[in-house]
DNA sequence: GTGCAACTTTGCAGCGGTTGCAATAATCAA
DNA sequence: TTGATTATTGCAACCGCTGCAAAGTTGCAC
């Protein structure tokens, strides 16, 4: 069966699980730089050099996973919309789609511990929107294709694309920026993904002064 | 006179050049991981323990002084603006002053060196960029002061203002990410004001998808 | 179950960034 | 010149992080 998983996968799904919930735990505590690698590992069960054979450093652990593109098949539908959604809608709507990504439920109360932290230190926020510059770039080249899509007369000018595409996906993460830093203001009250439609619909105004 | 400063405060003046002189030129050959504070100490003709009374981390040599919001009456004259002018272009506007603010010729090939480094290194840039956080908080606040000017009415809602000042904040930052992005990734030919200007003039045309 | 291959955990030693402290040296102001 | 102020430095120590090799586990074929 495919959901058997071996004795060893189990076993460090639970050692990455541990160390997660050990240090949100206690940076909750005492503050991400009042805790150390060797309590940390000595809250998880294991040695401080095991620590980092499972997260390359301790930021790591503390803002968790980069979200990911999700499935091909969610991108294709981005990409060759029907034409009654915005560009930004769209994005808005694949990014949503990663954040809530959360299946395992092992792991969900993990989300919930991170977000609460992050929510409360806005320097780990911003540690988190900086390690997603991979996801940025690969979502310009998504950006490209949904442009070309839109329009085949445009991949004649791919400079502008790429620079239109760019622009789209930057103005696109202030806007998840706003929302978090809304939702986050008012203690994280009502929903992140109520707050994120809002920023969005604001975005469509950025043109005008009059609102 | 005013000009005429203490030996001491050339002397630091002198240091804290001789500092990011040093730190930029090894970084530029060896990449910034590969340069040591020790190394650059040495360059610099000071012990490693000084080094910190200069600058409290590494990285604050390398991405060098966070921009200032510039002078009161530039803060004045976008606050209460002529309404010839969109409140971005405003935005752009006054950060380009703070850019540009390159008066010292002393330091003049400090910027020149920093800009090149950072144009090679893009994680660099979103180090830069991630030490801006005070400057945008500043920056929202100023933004709050000219949506009230140019509508007093506004003050009655103090949240949608804040929230507002706040999204055009972020966005104005997405333009600046815009900007730098294409200058670097052409080599930097051609001037970064213009290419400002031109990134800003995509963004009011953000909210259609026919550009 | 035995035994070997593959993988994981751990200790250790070491590098580099960073800090507090106290001694020393340089500058300033009267 | 002298005494107060400030800057520089060495030192010891803490912490994040890494390579390496020894020891412990798990997987698998027989």
């Amino acid at each position: 069966m495919m959901g058997e998983l071996g004795l060893r996968e189990r076993k460090r799904m639970a050692t990455r699980v541990a160390i997660q919930r050990a240090v949100l735990m206690l940076a909750q505590e005492r503050g991400y730089e009042g805790v150390t690698v060797e309590e940390i590992s000595h809250e998880a069960g294991i040695s401080p050099r095991t620590f980092f054979n499972y997260f390359p450093t301790k930021e790591a652990a503390v803002v968790g996973d980069v979200p990911r593109l999700p499935s091909p098949e969610a991108m294709d539908a981005f990409v060759h919309a029907d034409g009654t959604q915005s560009v930004l809608d769209g994005i808005r709507d694949l990014l949503a789609g990663t954040a809530d990504n959360e299946a395992k439920a092992e792991e969900r109360d993990i989300h919930l511990l991170r977000r609460s932290l992050l929510k409360e230190n806005p320097q780990l926020f911003s540690l988190r929107m900086a390690s997603m510059r991979q996801l940025e770039a690969d979502l310009v080249a998504l950006v490209e294709r949904r442009l070309v899509a839109d329009d085949p007369r445009r991949a004649a000018d791919p400079e502008t694309v790429h620079s239109r595409a760019r622009l789209l996906t930057y103005v696109a993460f202030a806007g998840i920026r706003h929302a978090w830093s809304c939702w986050a203001e008012h203690g994280g009250s009502g929903s992140l993904s109520l707050r994120l439609h809002e920023s969005f619909a604001q975005l469509q105004t950025i043109g005008r002064d009059d609102w």
